[in-house]
DNA sequence: AATATATGAATGAACG
DNA sequence: CGTTCATTCATATATT
């Protein structure tokens, strides 16, 4: 009856003899192996400090990180949270779809609670999917907007190719604001 | 808590969403799992045959209760390619969440100097990324803007309240340093 | 099934 | 300090 559509389902696990593995189960392993991850992240940390000071009685350390990093590349579902992530209705992406349109690029958080009242009478929605739905929204429709300020210049290194026109970037390094006490 | 049955079990699993753990993604799984089990055994003893030689400016080891952060959405430390912005690695990260928990919440300026000494033992860092990262750690936290995370879809009750936090808690995991099953 | 794209979410940095 | 921007990550969906 309180069922929603398409993402109604948890995302749970079932094993073939009758046992099911559910997404918590899932994330209490995930969680153990990233605390693996870390320990041994530290344990080489510390390794290669101590090292420094005694490099001869210490035999070398036989592990590399792309141990670690295989873990998480070899088993999809490990990597990141089982969570289902929130998809708009298609009325409530109309609705939003117009909401922008008419100017609200960036509601108040006023504005997002009623928004969030509103389309939640079609389809499940927090004021977080609200928030993210318009920063994304506007985001996406300004970066397609500023690939025309190229004056033919080719010195962008773009070992990666992202497909975003990089803006300004102040690179601010070693110096802080201002830190109050 | 029942973990357990997800490690011994050797048939394969599906997910509901699209995914589909095998076997032989458990049997690796399961592997890996001991990988990480047997080094770190061998780093701790390493650690203890050196402290004894060495027992001088050693950080200390940080395992224990306060390793189960913010590994869910992706795993940068594990990634060697460099990226524009300032990312904590994992050890970065701990000493950061906690400092914030002990109730250095908006360290003094001098503080930051320390704490940035001391995190640029543990990669690269400066003064500023400190400073925001407290600073929006404390926001966050606070979440004086708007709540994160999902609009759950799963069978949660009438709760008209959104989601108070979504970091995750100093969780206890007393699995954590002994996985076998 | 593998790859490509669209888009929700997370977060470092900047702004007022 | 609260809020917003910019960039990145991960997943859902589309395409081949």
């Amino acid at each position: 009856v309180t069922q929603r559509s398409a993402m109604a389902n948890p995302n749970f696990v079932a094993l073939h003899n009758n046992q099911v593995m559910t997404d918590e189960q899932m994330e209490t392993l995930r969680r153990q192996i990233c605390v693996y991850s870390t320990i041994c992240s530290q344990l080489v940390e510390m390794h290669r400090a101590m090292s420094q000071q005694q490099p001869s009685s210490v035999p070398t350390l036989l592990m590399g990180q792309h141990m670690l990093y295989d873990l998480a590349q070899g088993n999809p579902g490990f990597r990141a949270s089982a969570r289902q992530r929130w998809t708009p209705s298609q009325t409530q992406l109309q609705i939003l779809e117009n909401l922008f349109e008419q100017g609200h690029a960036t509601p108040s958080k006023q504005k997002i609670k009623e928004i969030t009242m509103e389309l939640s009478q079609h389809g499940q929605i927090s004021e977080t999917n609200v928030y993210n739905w318009f920063q994304n929204r506007k985001a996406r429709a300004k970066r397609k907007q500023l690939p025309s300020q190229r004056g033919g210049e080719s010195e962008n290194e773009t070992d990666d190719e992202y497909p975003g026109e990089k803006r300004f970037k102040p690179q601010r390094d070693s110096n802080a604001q201002n830190p109050k006490s």
